[in-house]
DNA sequence: TCCGGGCTAGAACGAGCGCTCTATCCATTC
DNA sequence: GAATGGATAGAGCGCTCGTTCTAGCCCGGA
């Protein structure tokens, strides 16, 4: 929210949100240390303190959010590209490998390797996650609501598509490669045309 | 491999690699220090580097490889319950769900969560994730073939029923629900036999 | 009885962790 | 010009990390 790259200078605590978010994309929670998150970002020690009092924890939830959303975004992008479900399902699994493999398989779903990471352990950081993949399958289930698909159907097969989706983007990330994406485009398609109304 | 529980007493080599998989499973590589790990094993920091001089990281590949052969020995039992396949593979999330729950949400993939971590920083562990991976995705694949499906569209559909558990397992952890494992295994059984030969 | 190698044992090391703390900067306000 | 308070700055704290190292245990064969 807020602006979100108008501006030719982030704010501190814009910045480090933001590195938060990516550096927790490639190595999860533990992965990120708070020095080199800081480093990066171009602040300092005493600023992360004086924004996040919470620490590094409160970081990561605000970076579990912004990841959220800047998923969700791609997911709407896609989902808009086409009227049909099925086609735009599989547009997003397309959008997906062209920016995976643009990153050099680096940049993976925002959320998820902090969502294994802290089941059972951090549970403020937990919750953001599930959060995440809570809005996610609301976007792909209006899209199938709007398509005339009936309720419980929409929202049982935006489930899947989330989660297949998450599957995906993390085995092509694991095997450097965009086939895992675009065979769940197919079958996800096939799966959503079955159901059509 | 070998005696696996048969023996009442298990070598320190073996306990140290299944206590190893087990931290593994539920914290990823970086959250499992060694000497919780040794300890919880039964064993000392000795016995470690005696049997893996590589450190941490040689027993964490022997790890996944336990691990690999711990959850293709569940898909198996699922696919063996039942001769179609596509009813095989909703058999399979039945025994996740059943699973995951009975662990309290915390026994899900004992790859994934290392999988996410290692990504572009331990090449042995990637690799040895990647093949567990491709593992499963043969067992599936065997399935269909023997169930004369043809050969690429059983490659396809292999890789599209790993990747959906693998993910809906995540969800149902991060959620603590069995619904994402369920719906899958519907969802997964109606594409399976929609190409049915 | 002695030996020797497979294995056990855990204290100690340097590096890196998240966080605290005091000092300082600087735009805004009287 | 002085005072104020949000923001910046980074040295240093206590702690835990993975690893190393030396010492000793156990037990089958000579």
């Amino acid at each position: 929210m807020a602006a979100t790259g108008t501006k030719t200078e982030l704010g501190t605590r814009e910045r480090l949100v933001r590195t938060a978010s990516r550096l927790m994309q490639h190595g999860g929670y533990e992965n990120t240390p708070v020095k080199q998150l800081v480093r990066e970002a171009g602040a300092t020690l005493g600023s992360l303190y004086h924004f996040f009092p919470g620490g590094k924890q409160e970081l990561a939830v605000a970076a579990i959010h912004f990841g959220d959303e800047e998923f969700a975004a791609l997911l709407r992008a896609g989902l808009d590209a086409r009227p049909d479900p099925a086609e735009a399902v599989e547009a997003v699994t397309g959008l997906l490998a062209e920016a995976l493999e643009a990153s050099d398989w680096r940049d993976g779903c925002p959320v998820t390797a902090t969502a294994l990471e802290t089941v059972g352990r951090l549970p403020d950081l937990q919750a953001a996650c599930a959060r995440a993949f809570a809005h996610w399958q609301e976007l792909v289930a209006a899209k199938l609501l709007a398509s005339g698909y009936p309720e419980q159907e929409a929202r049982d097969l935006a489930i899947t598509v989330v989660n297949t989706l998450e599957g995906a983007e993390m085995t092509a990330q694991v095997t450097q490669s965009r086939t895992p994406l675009l065979v769940a485009g197919r079958h996800l398609a096939r799966l959503v045309a079955s159901y059509r109304p």
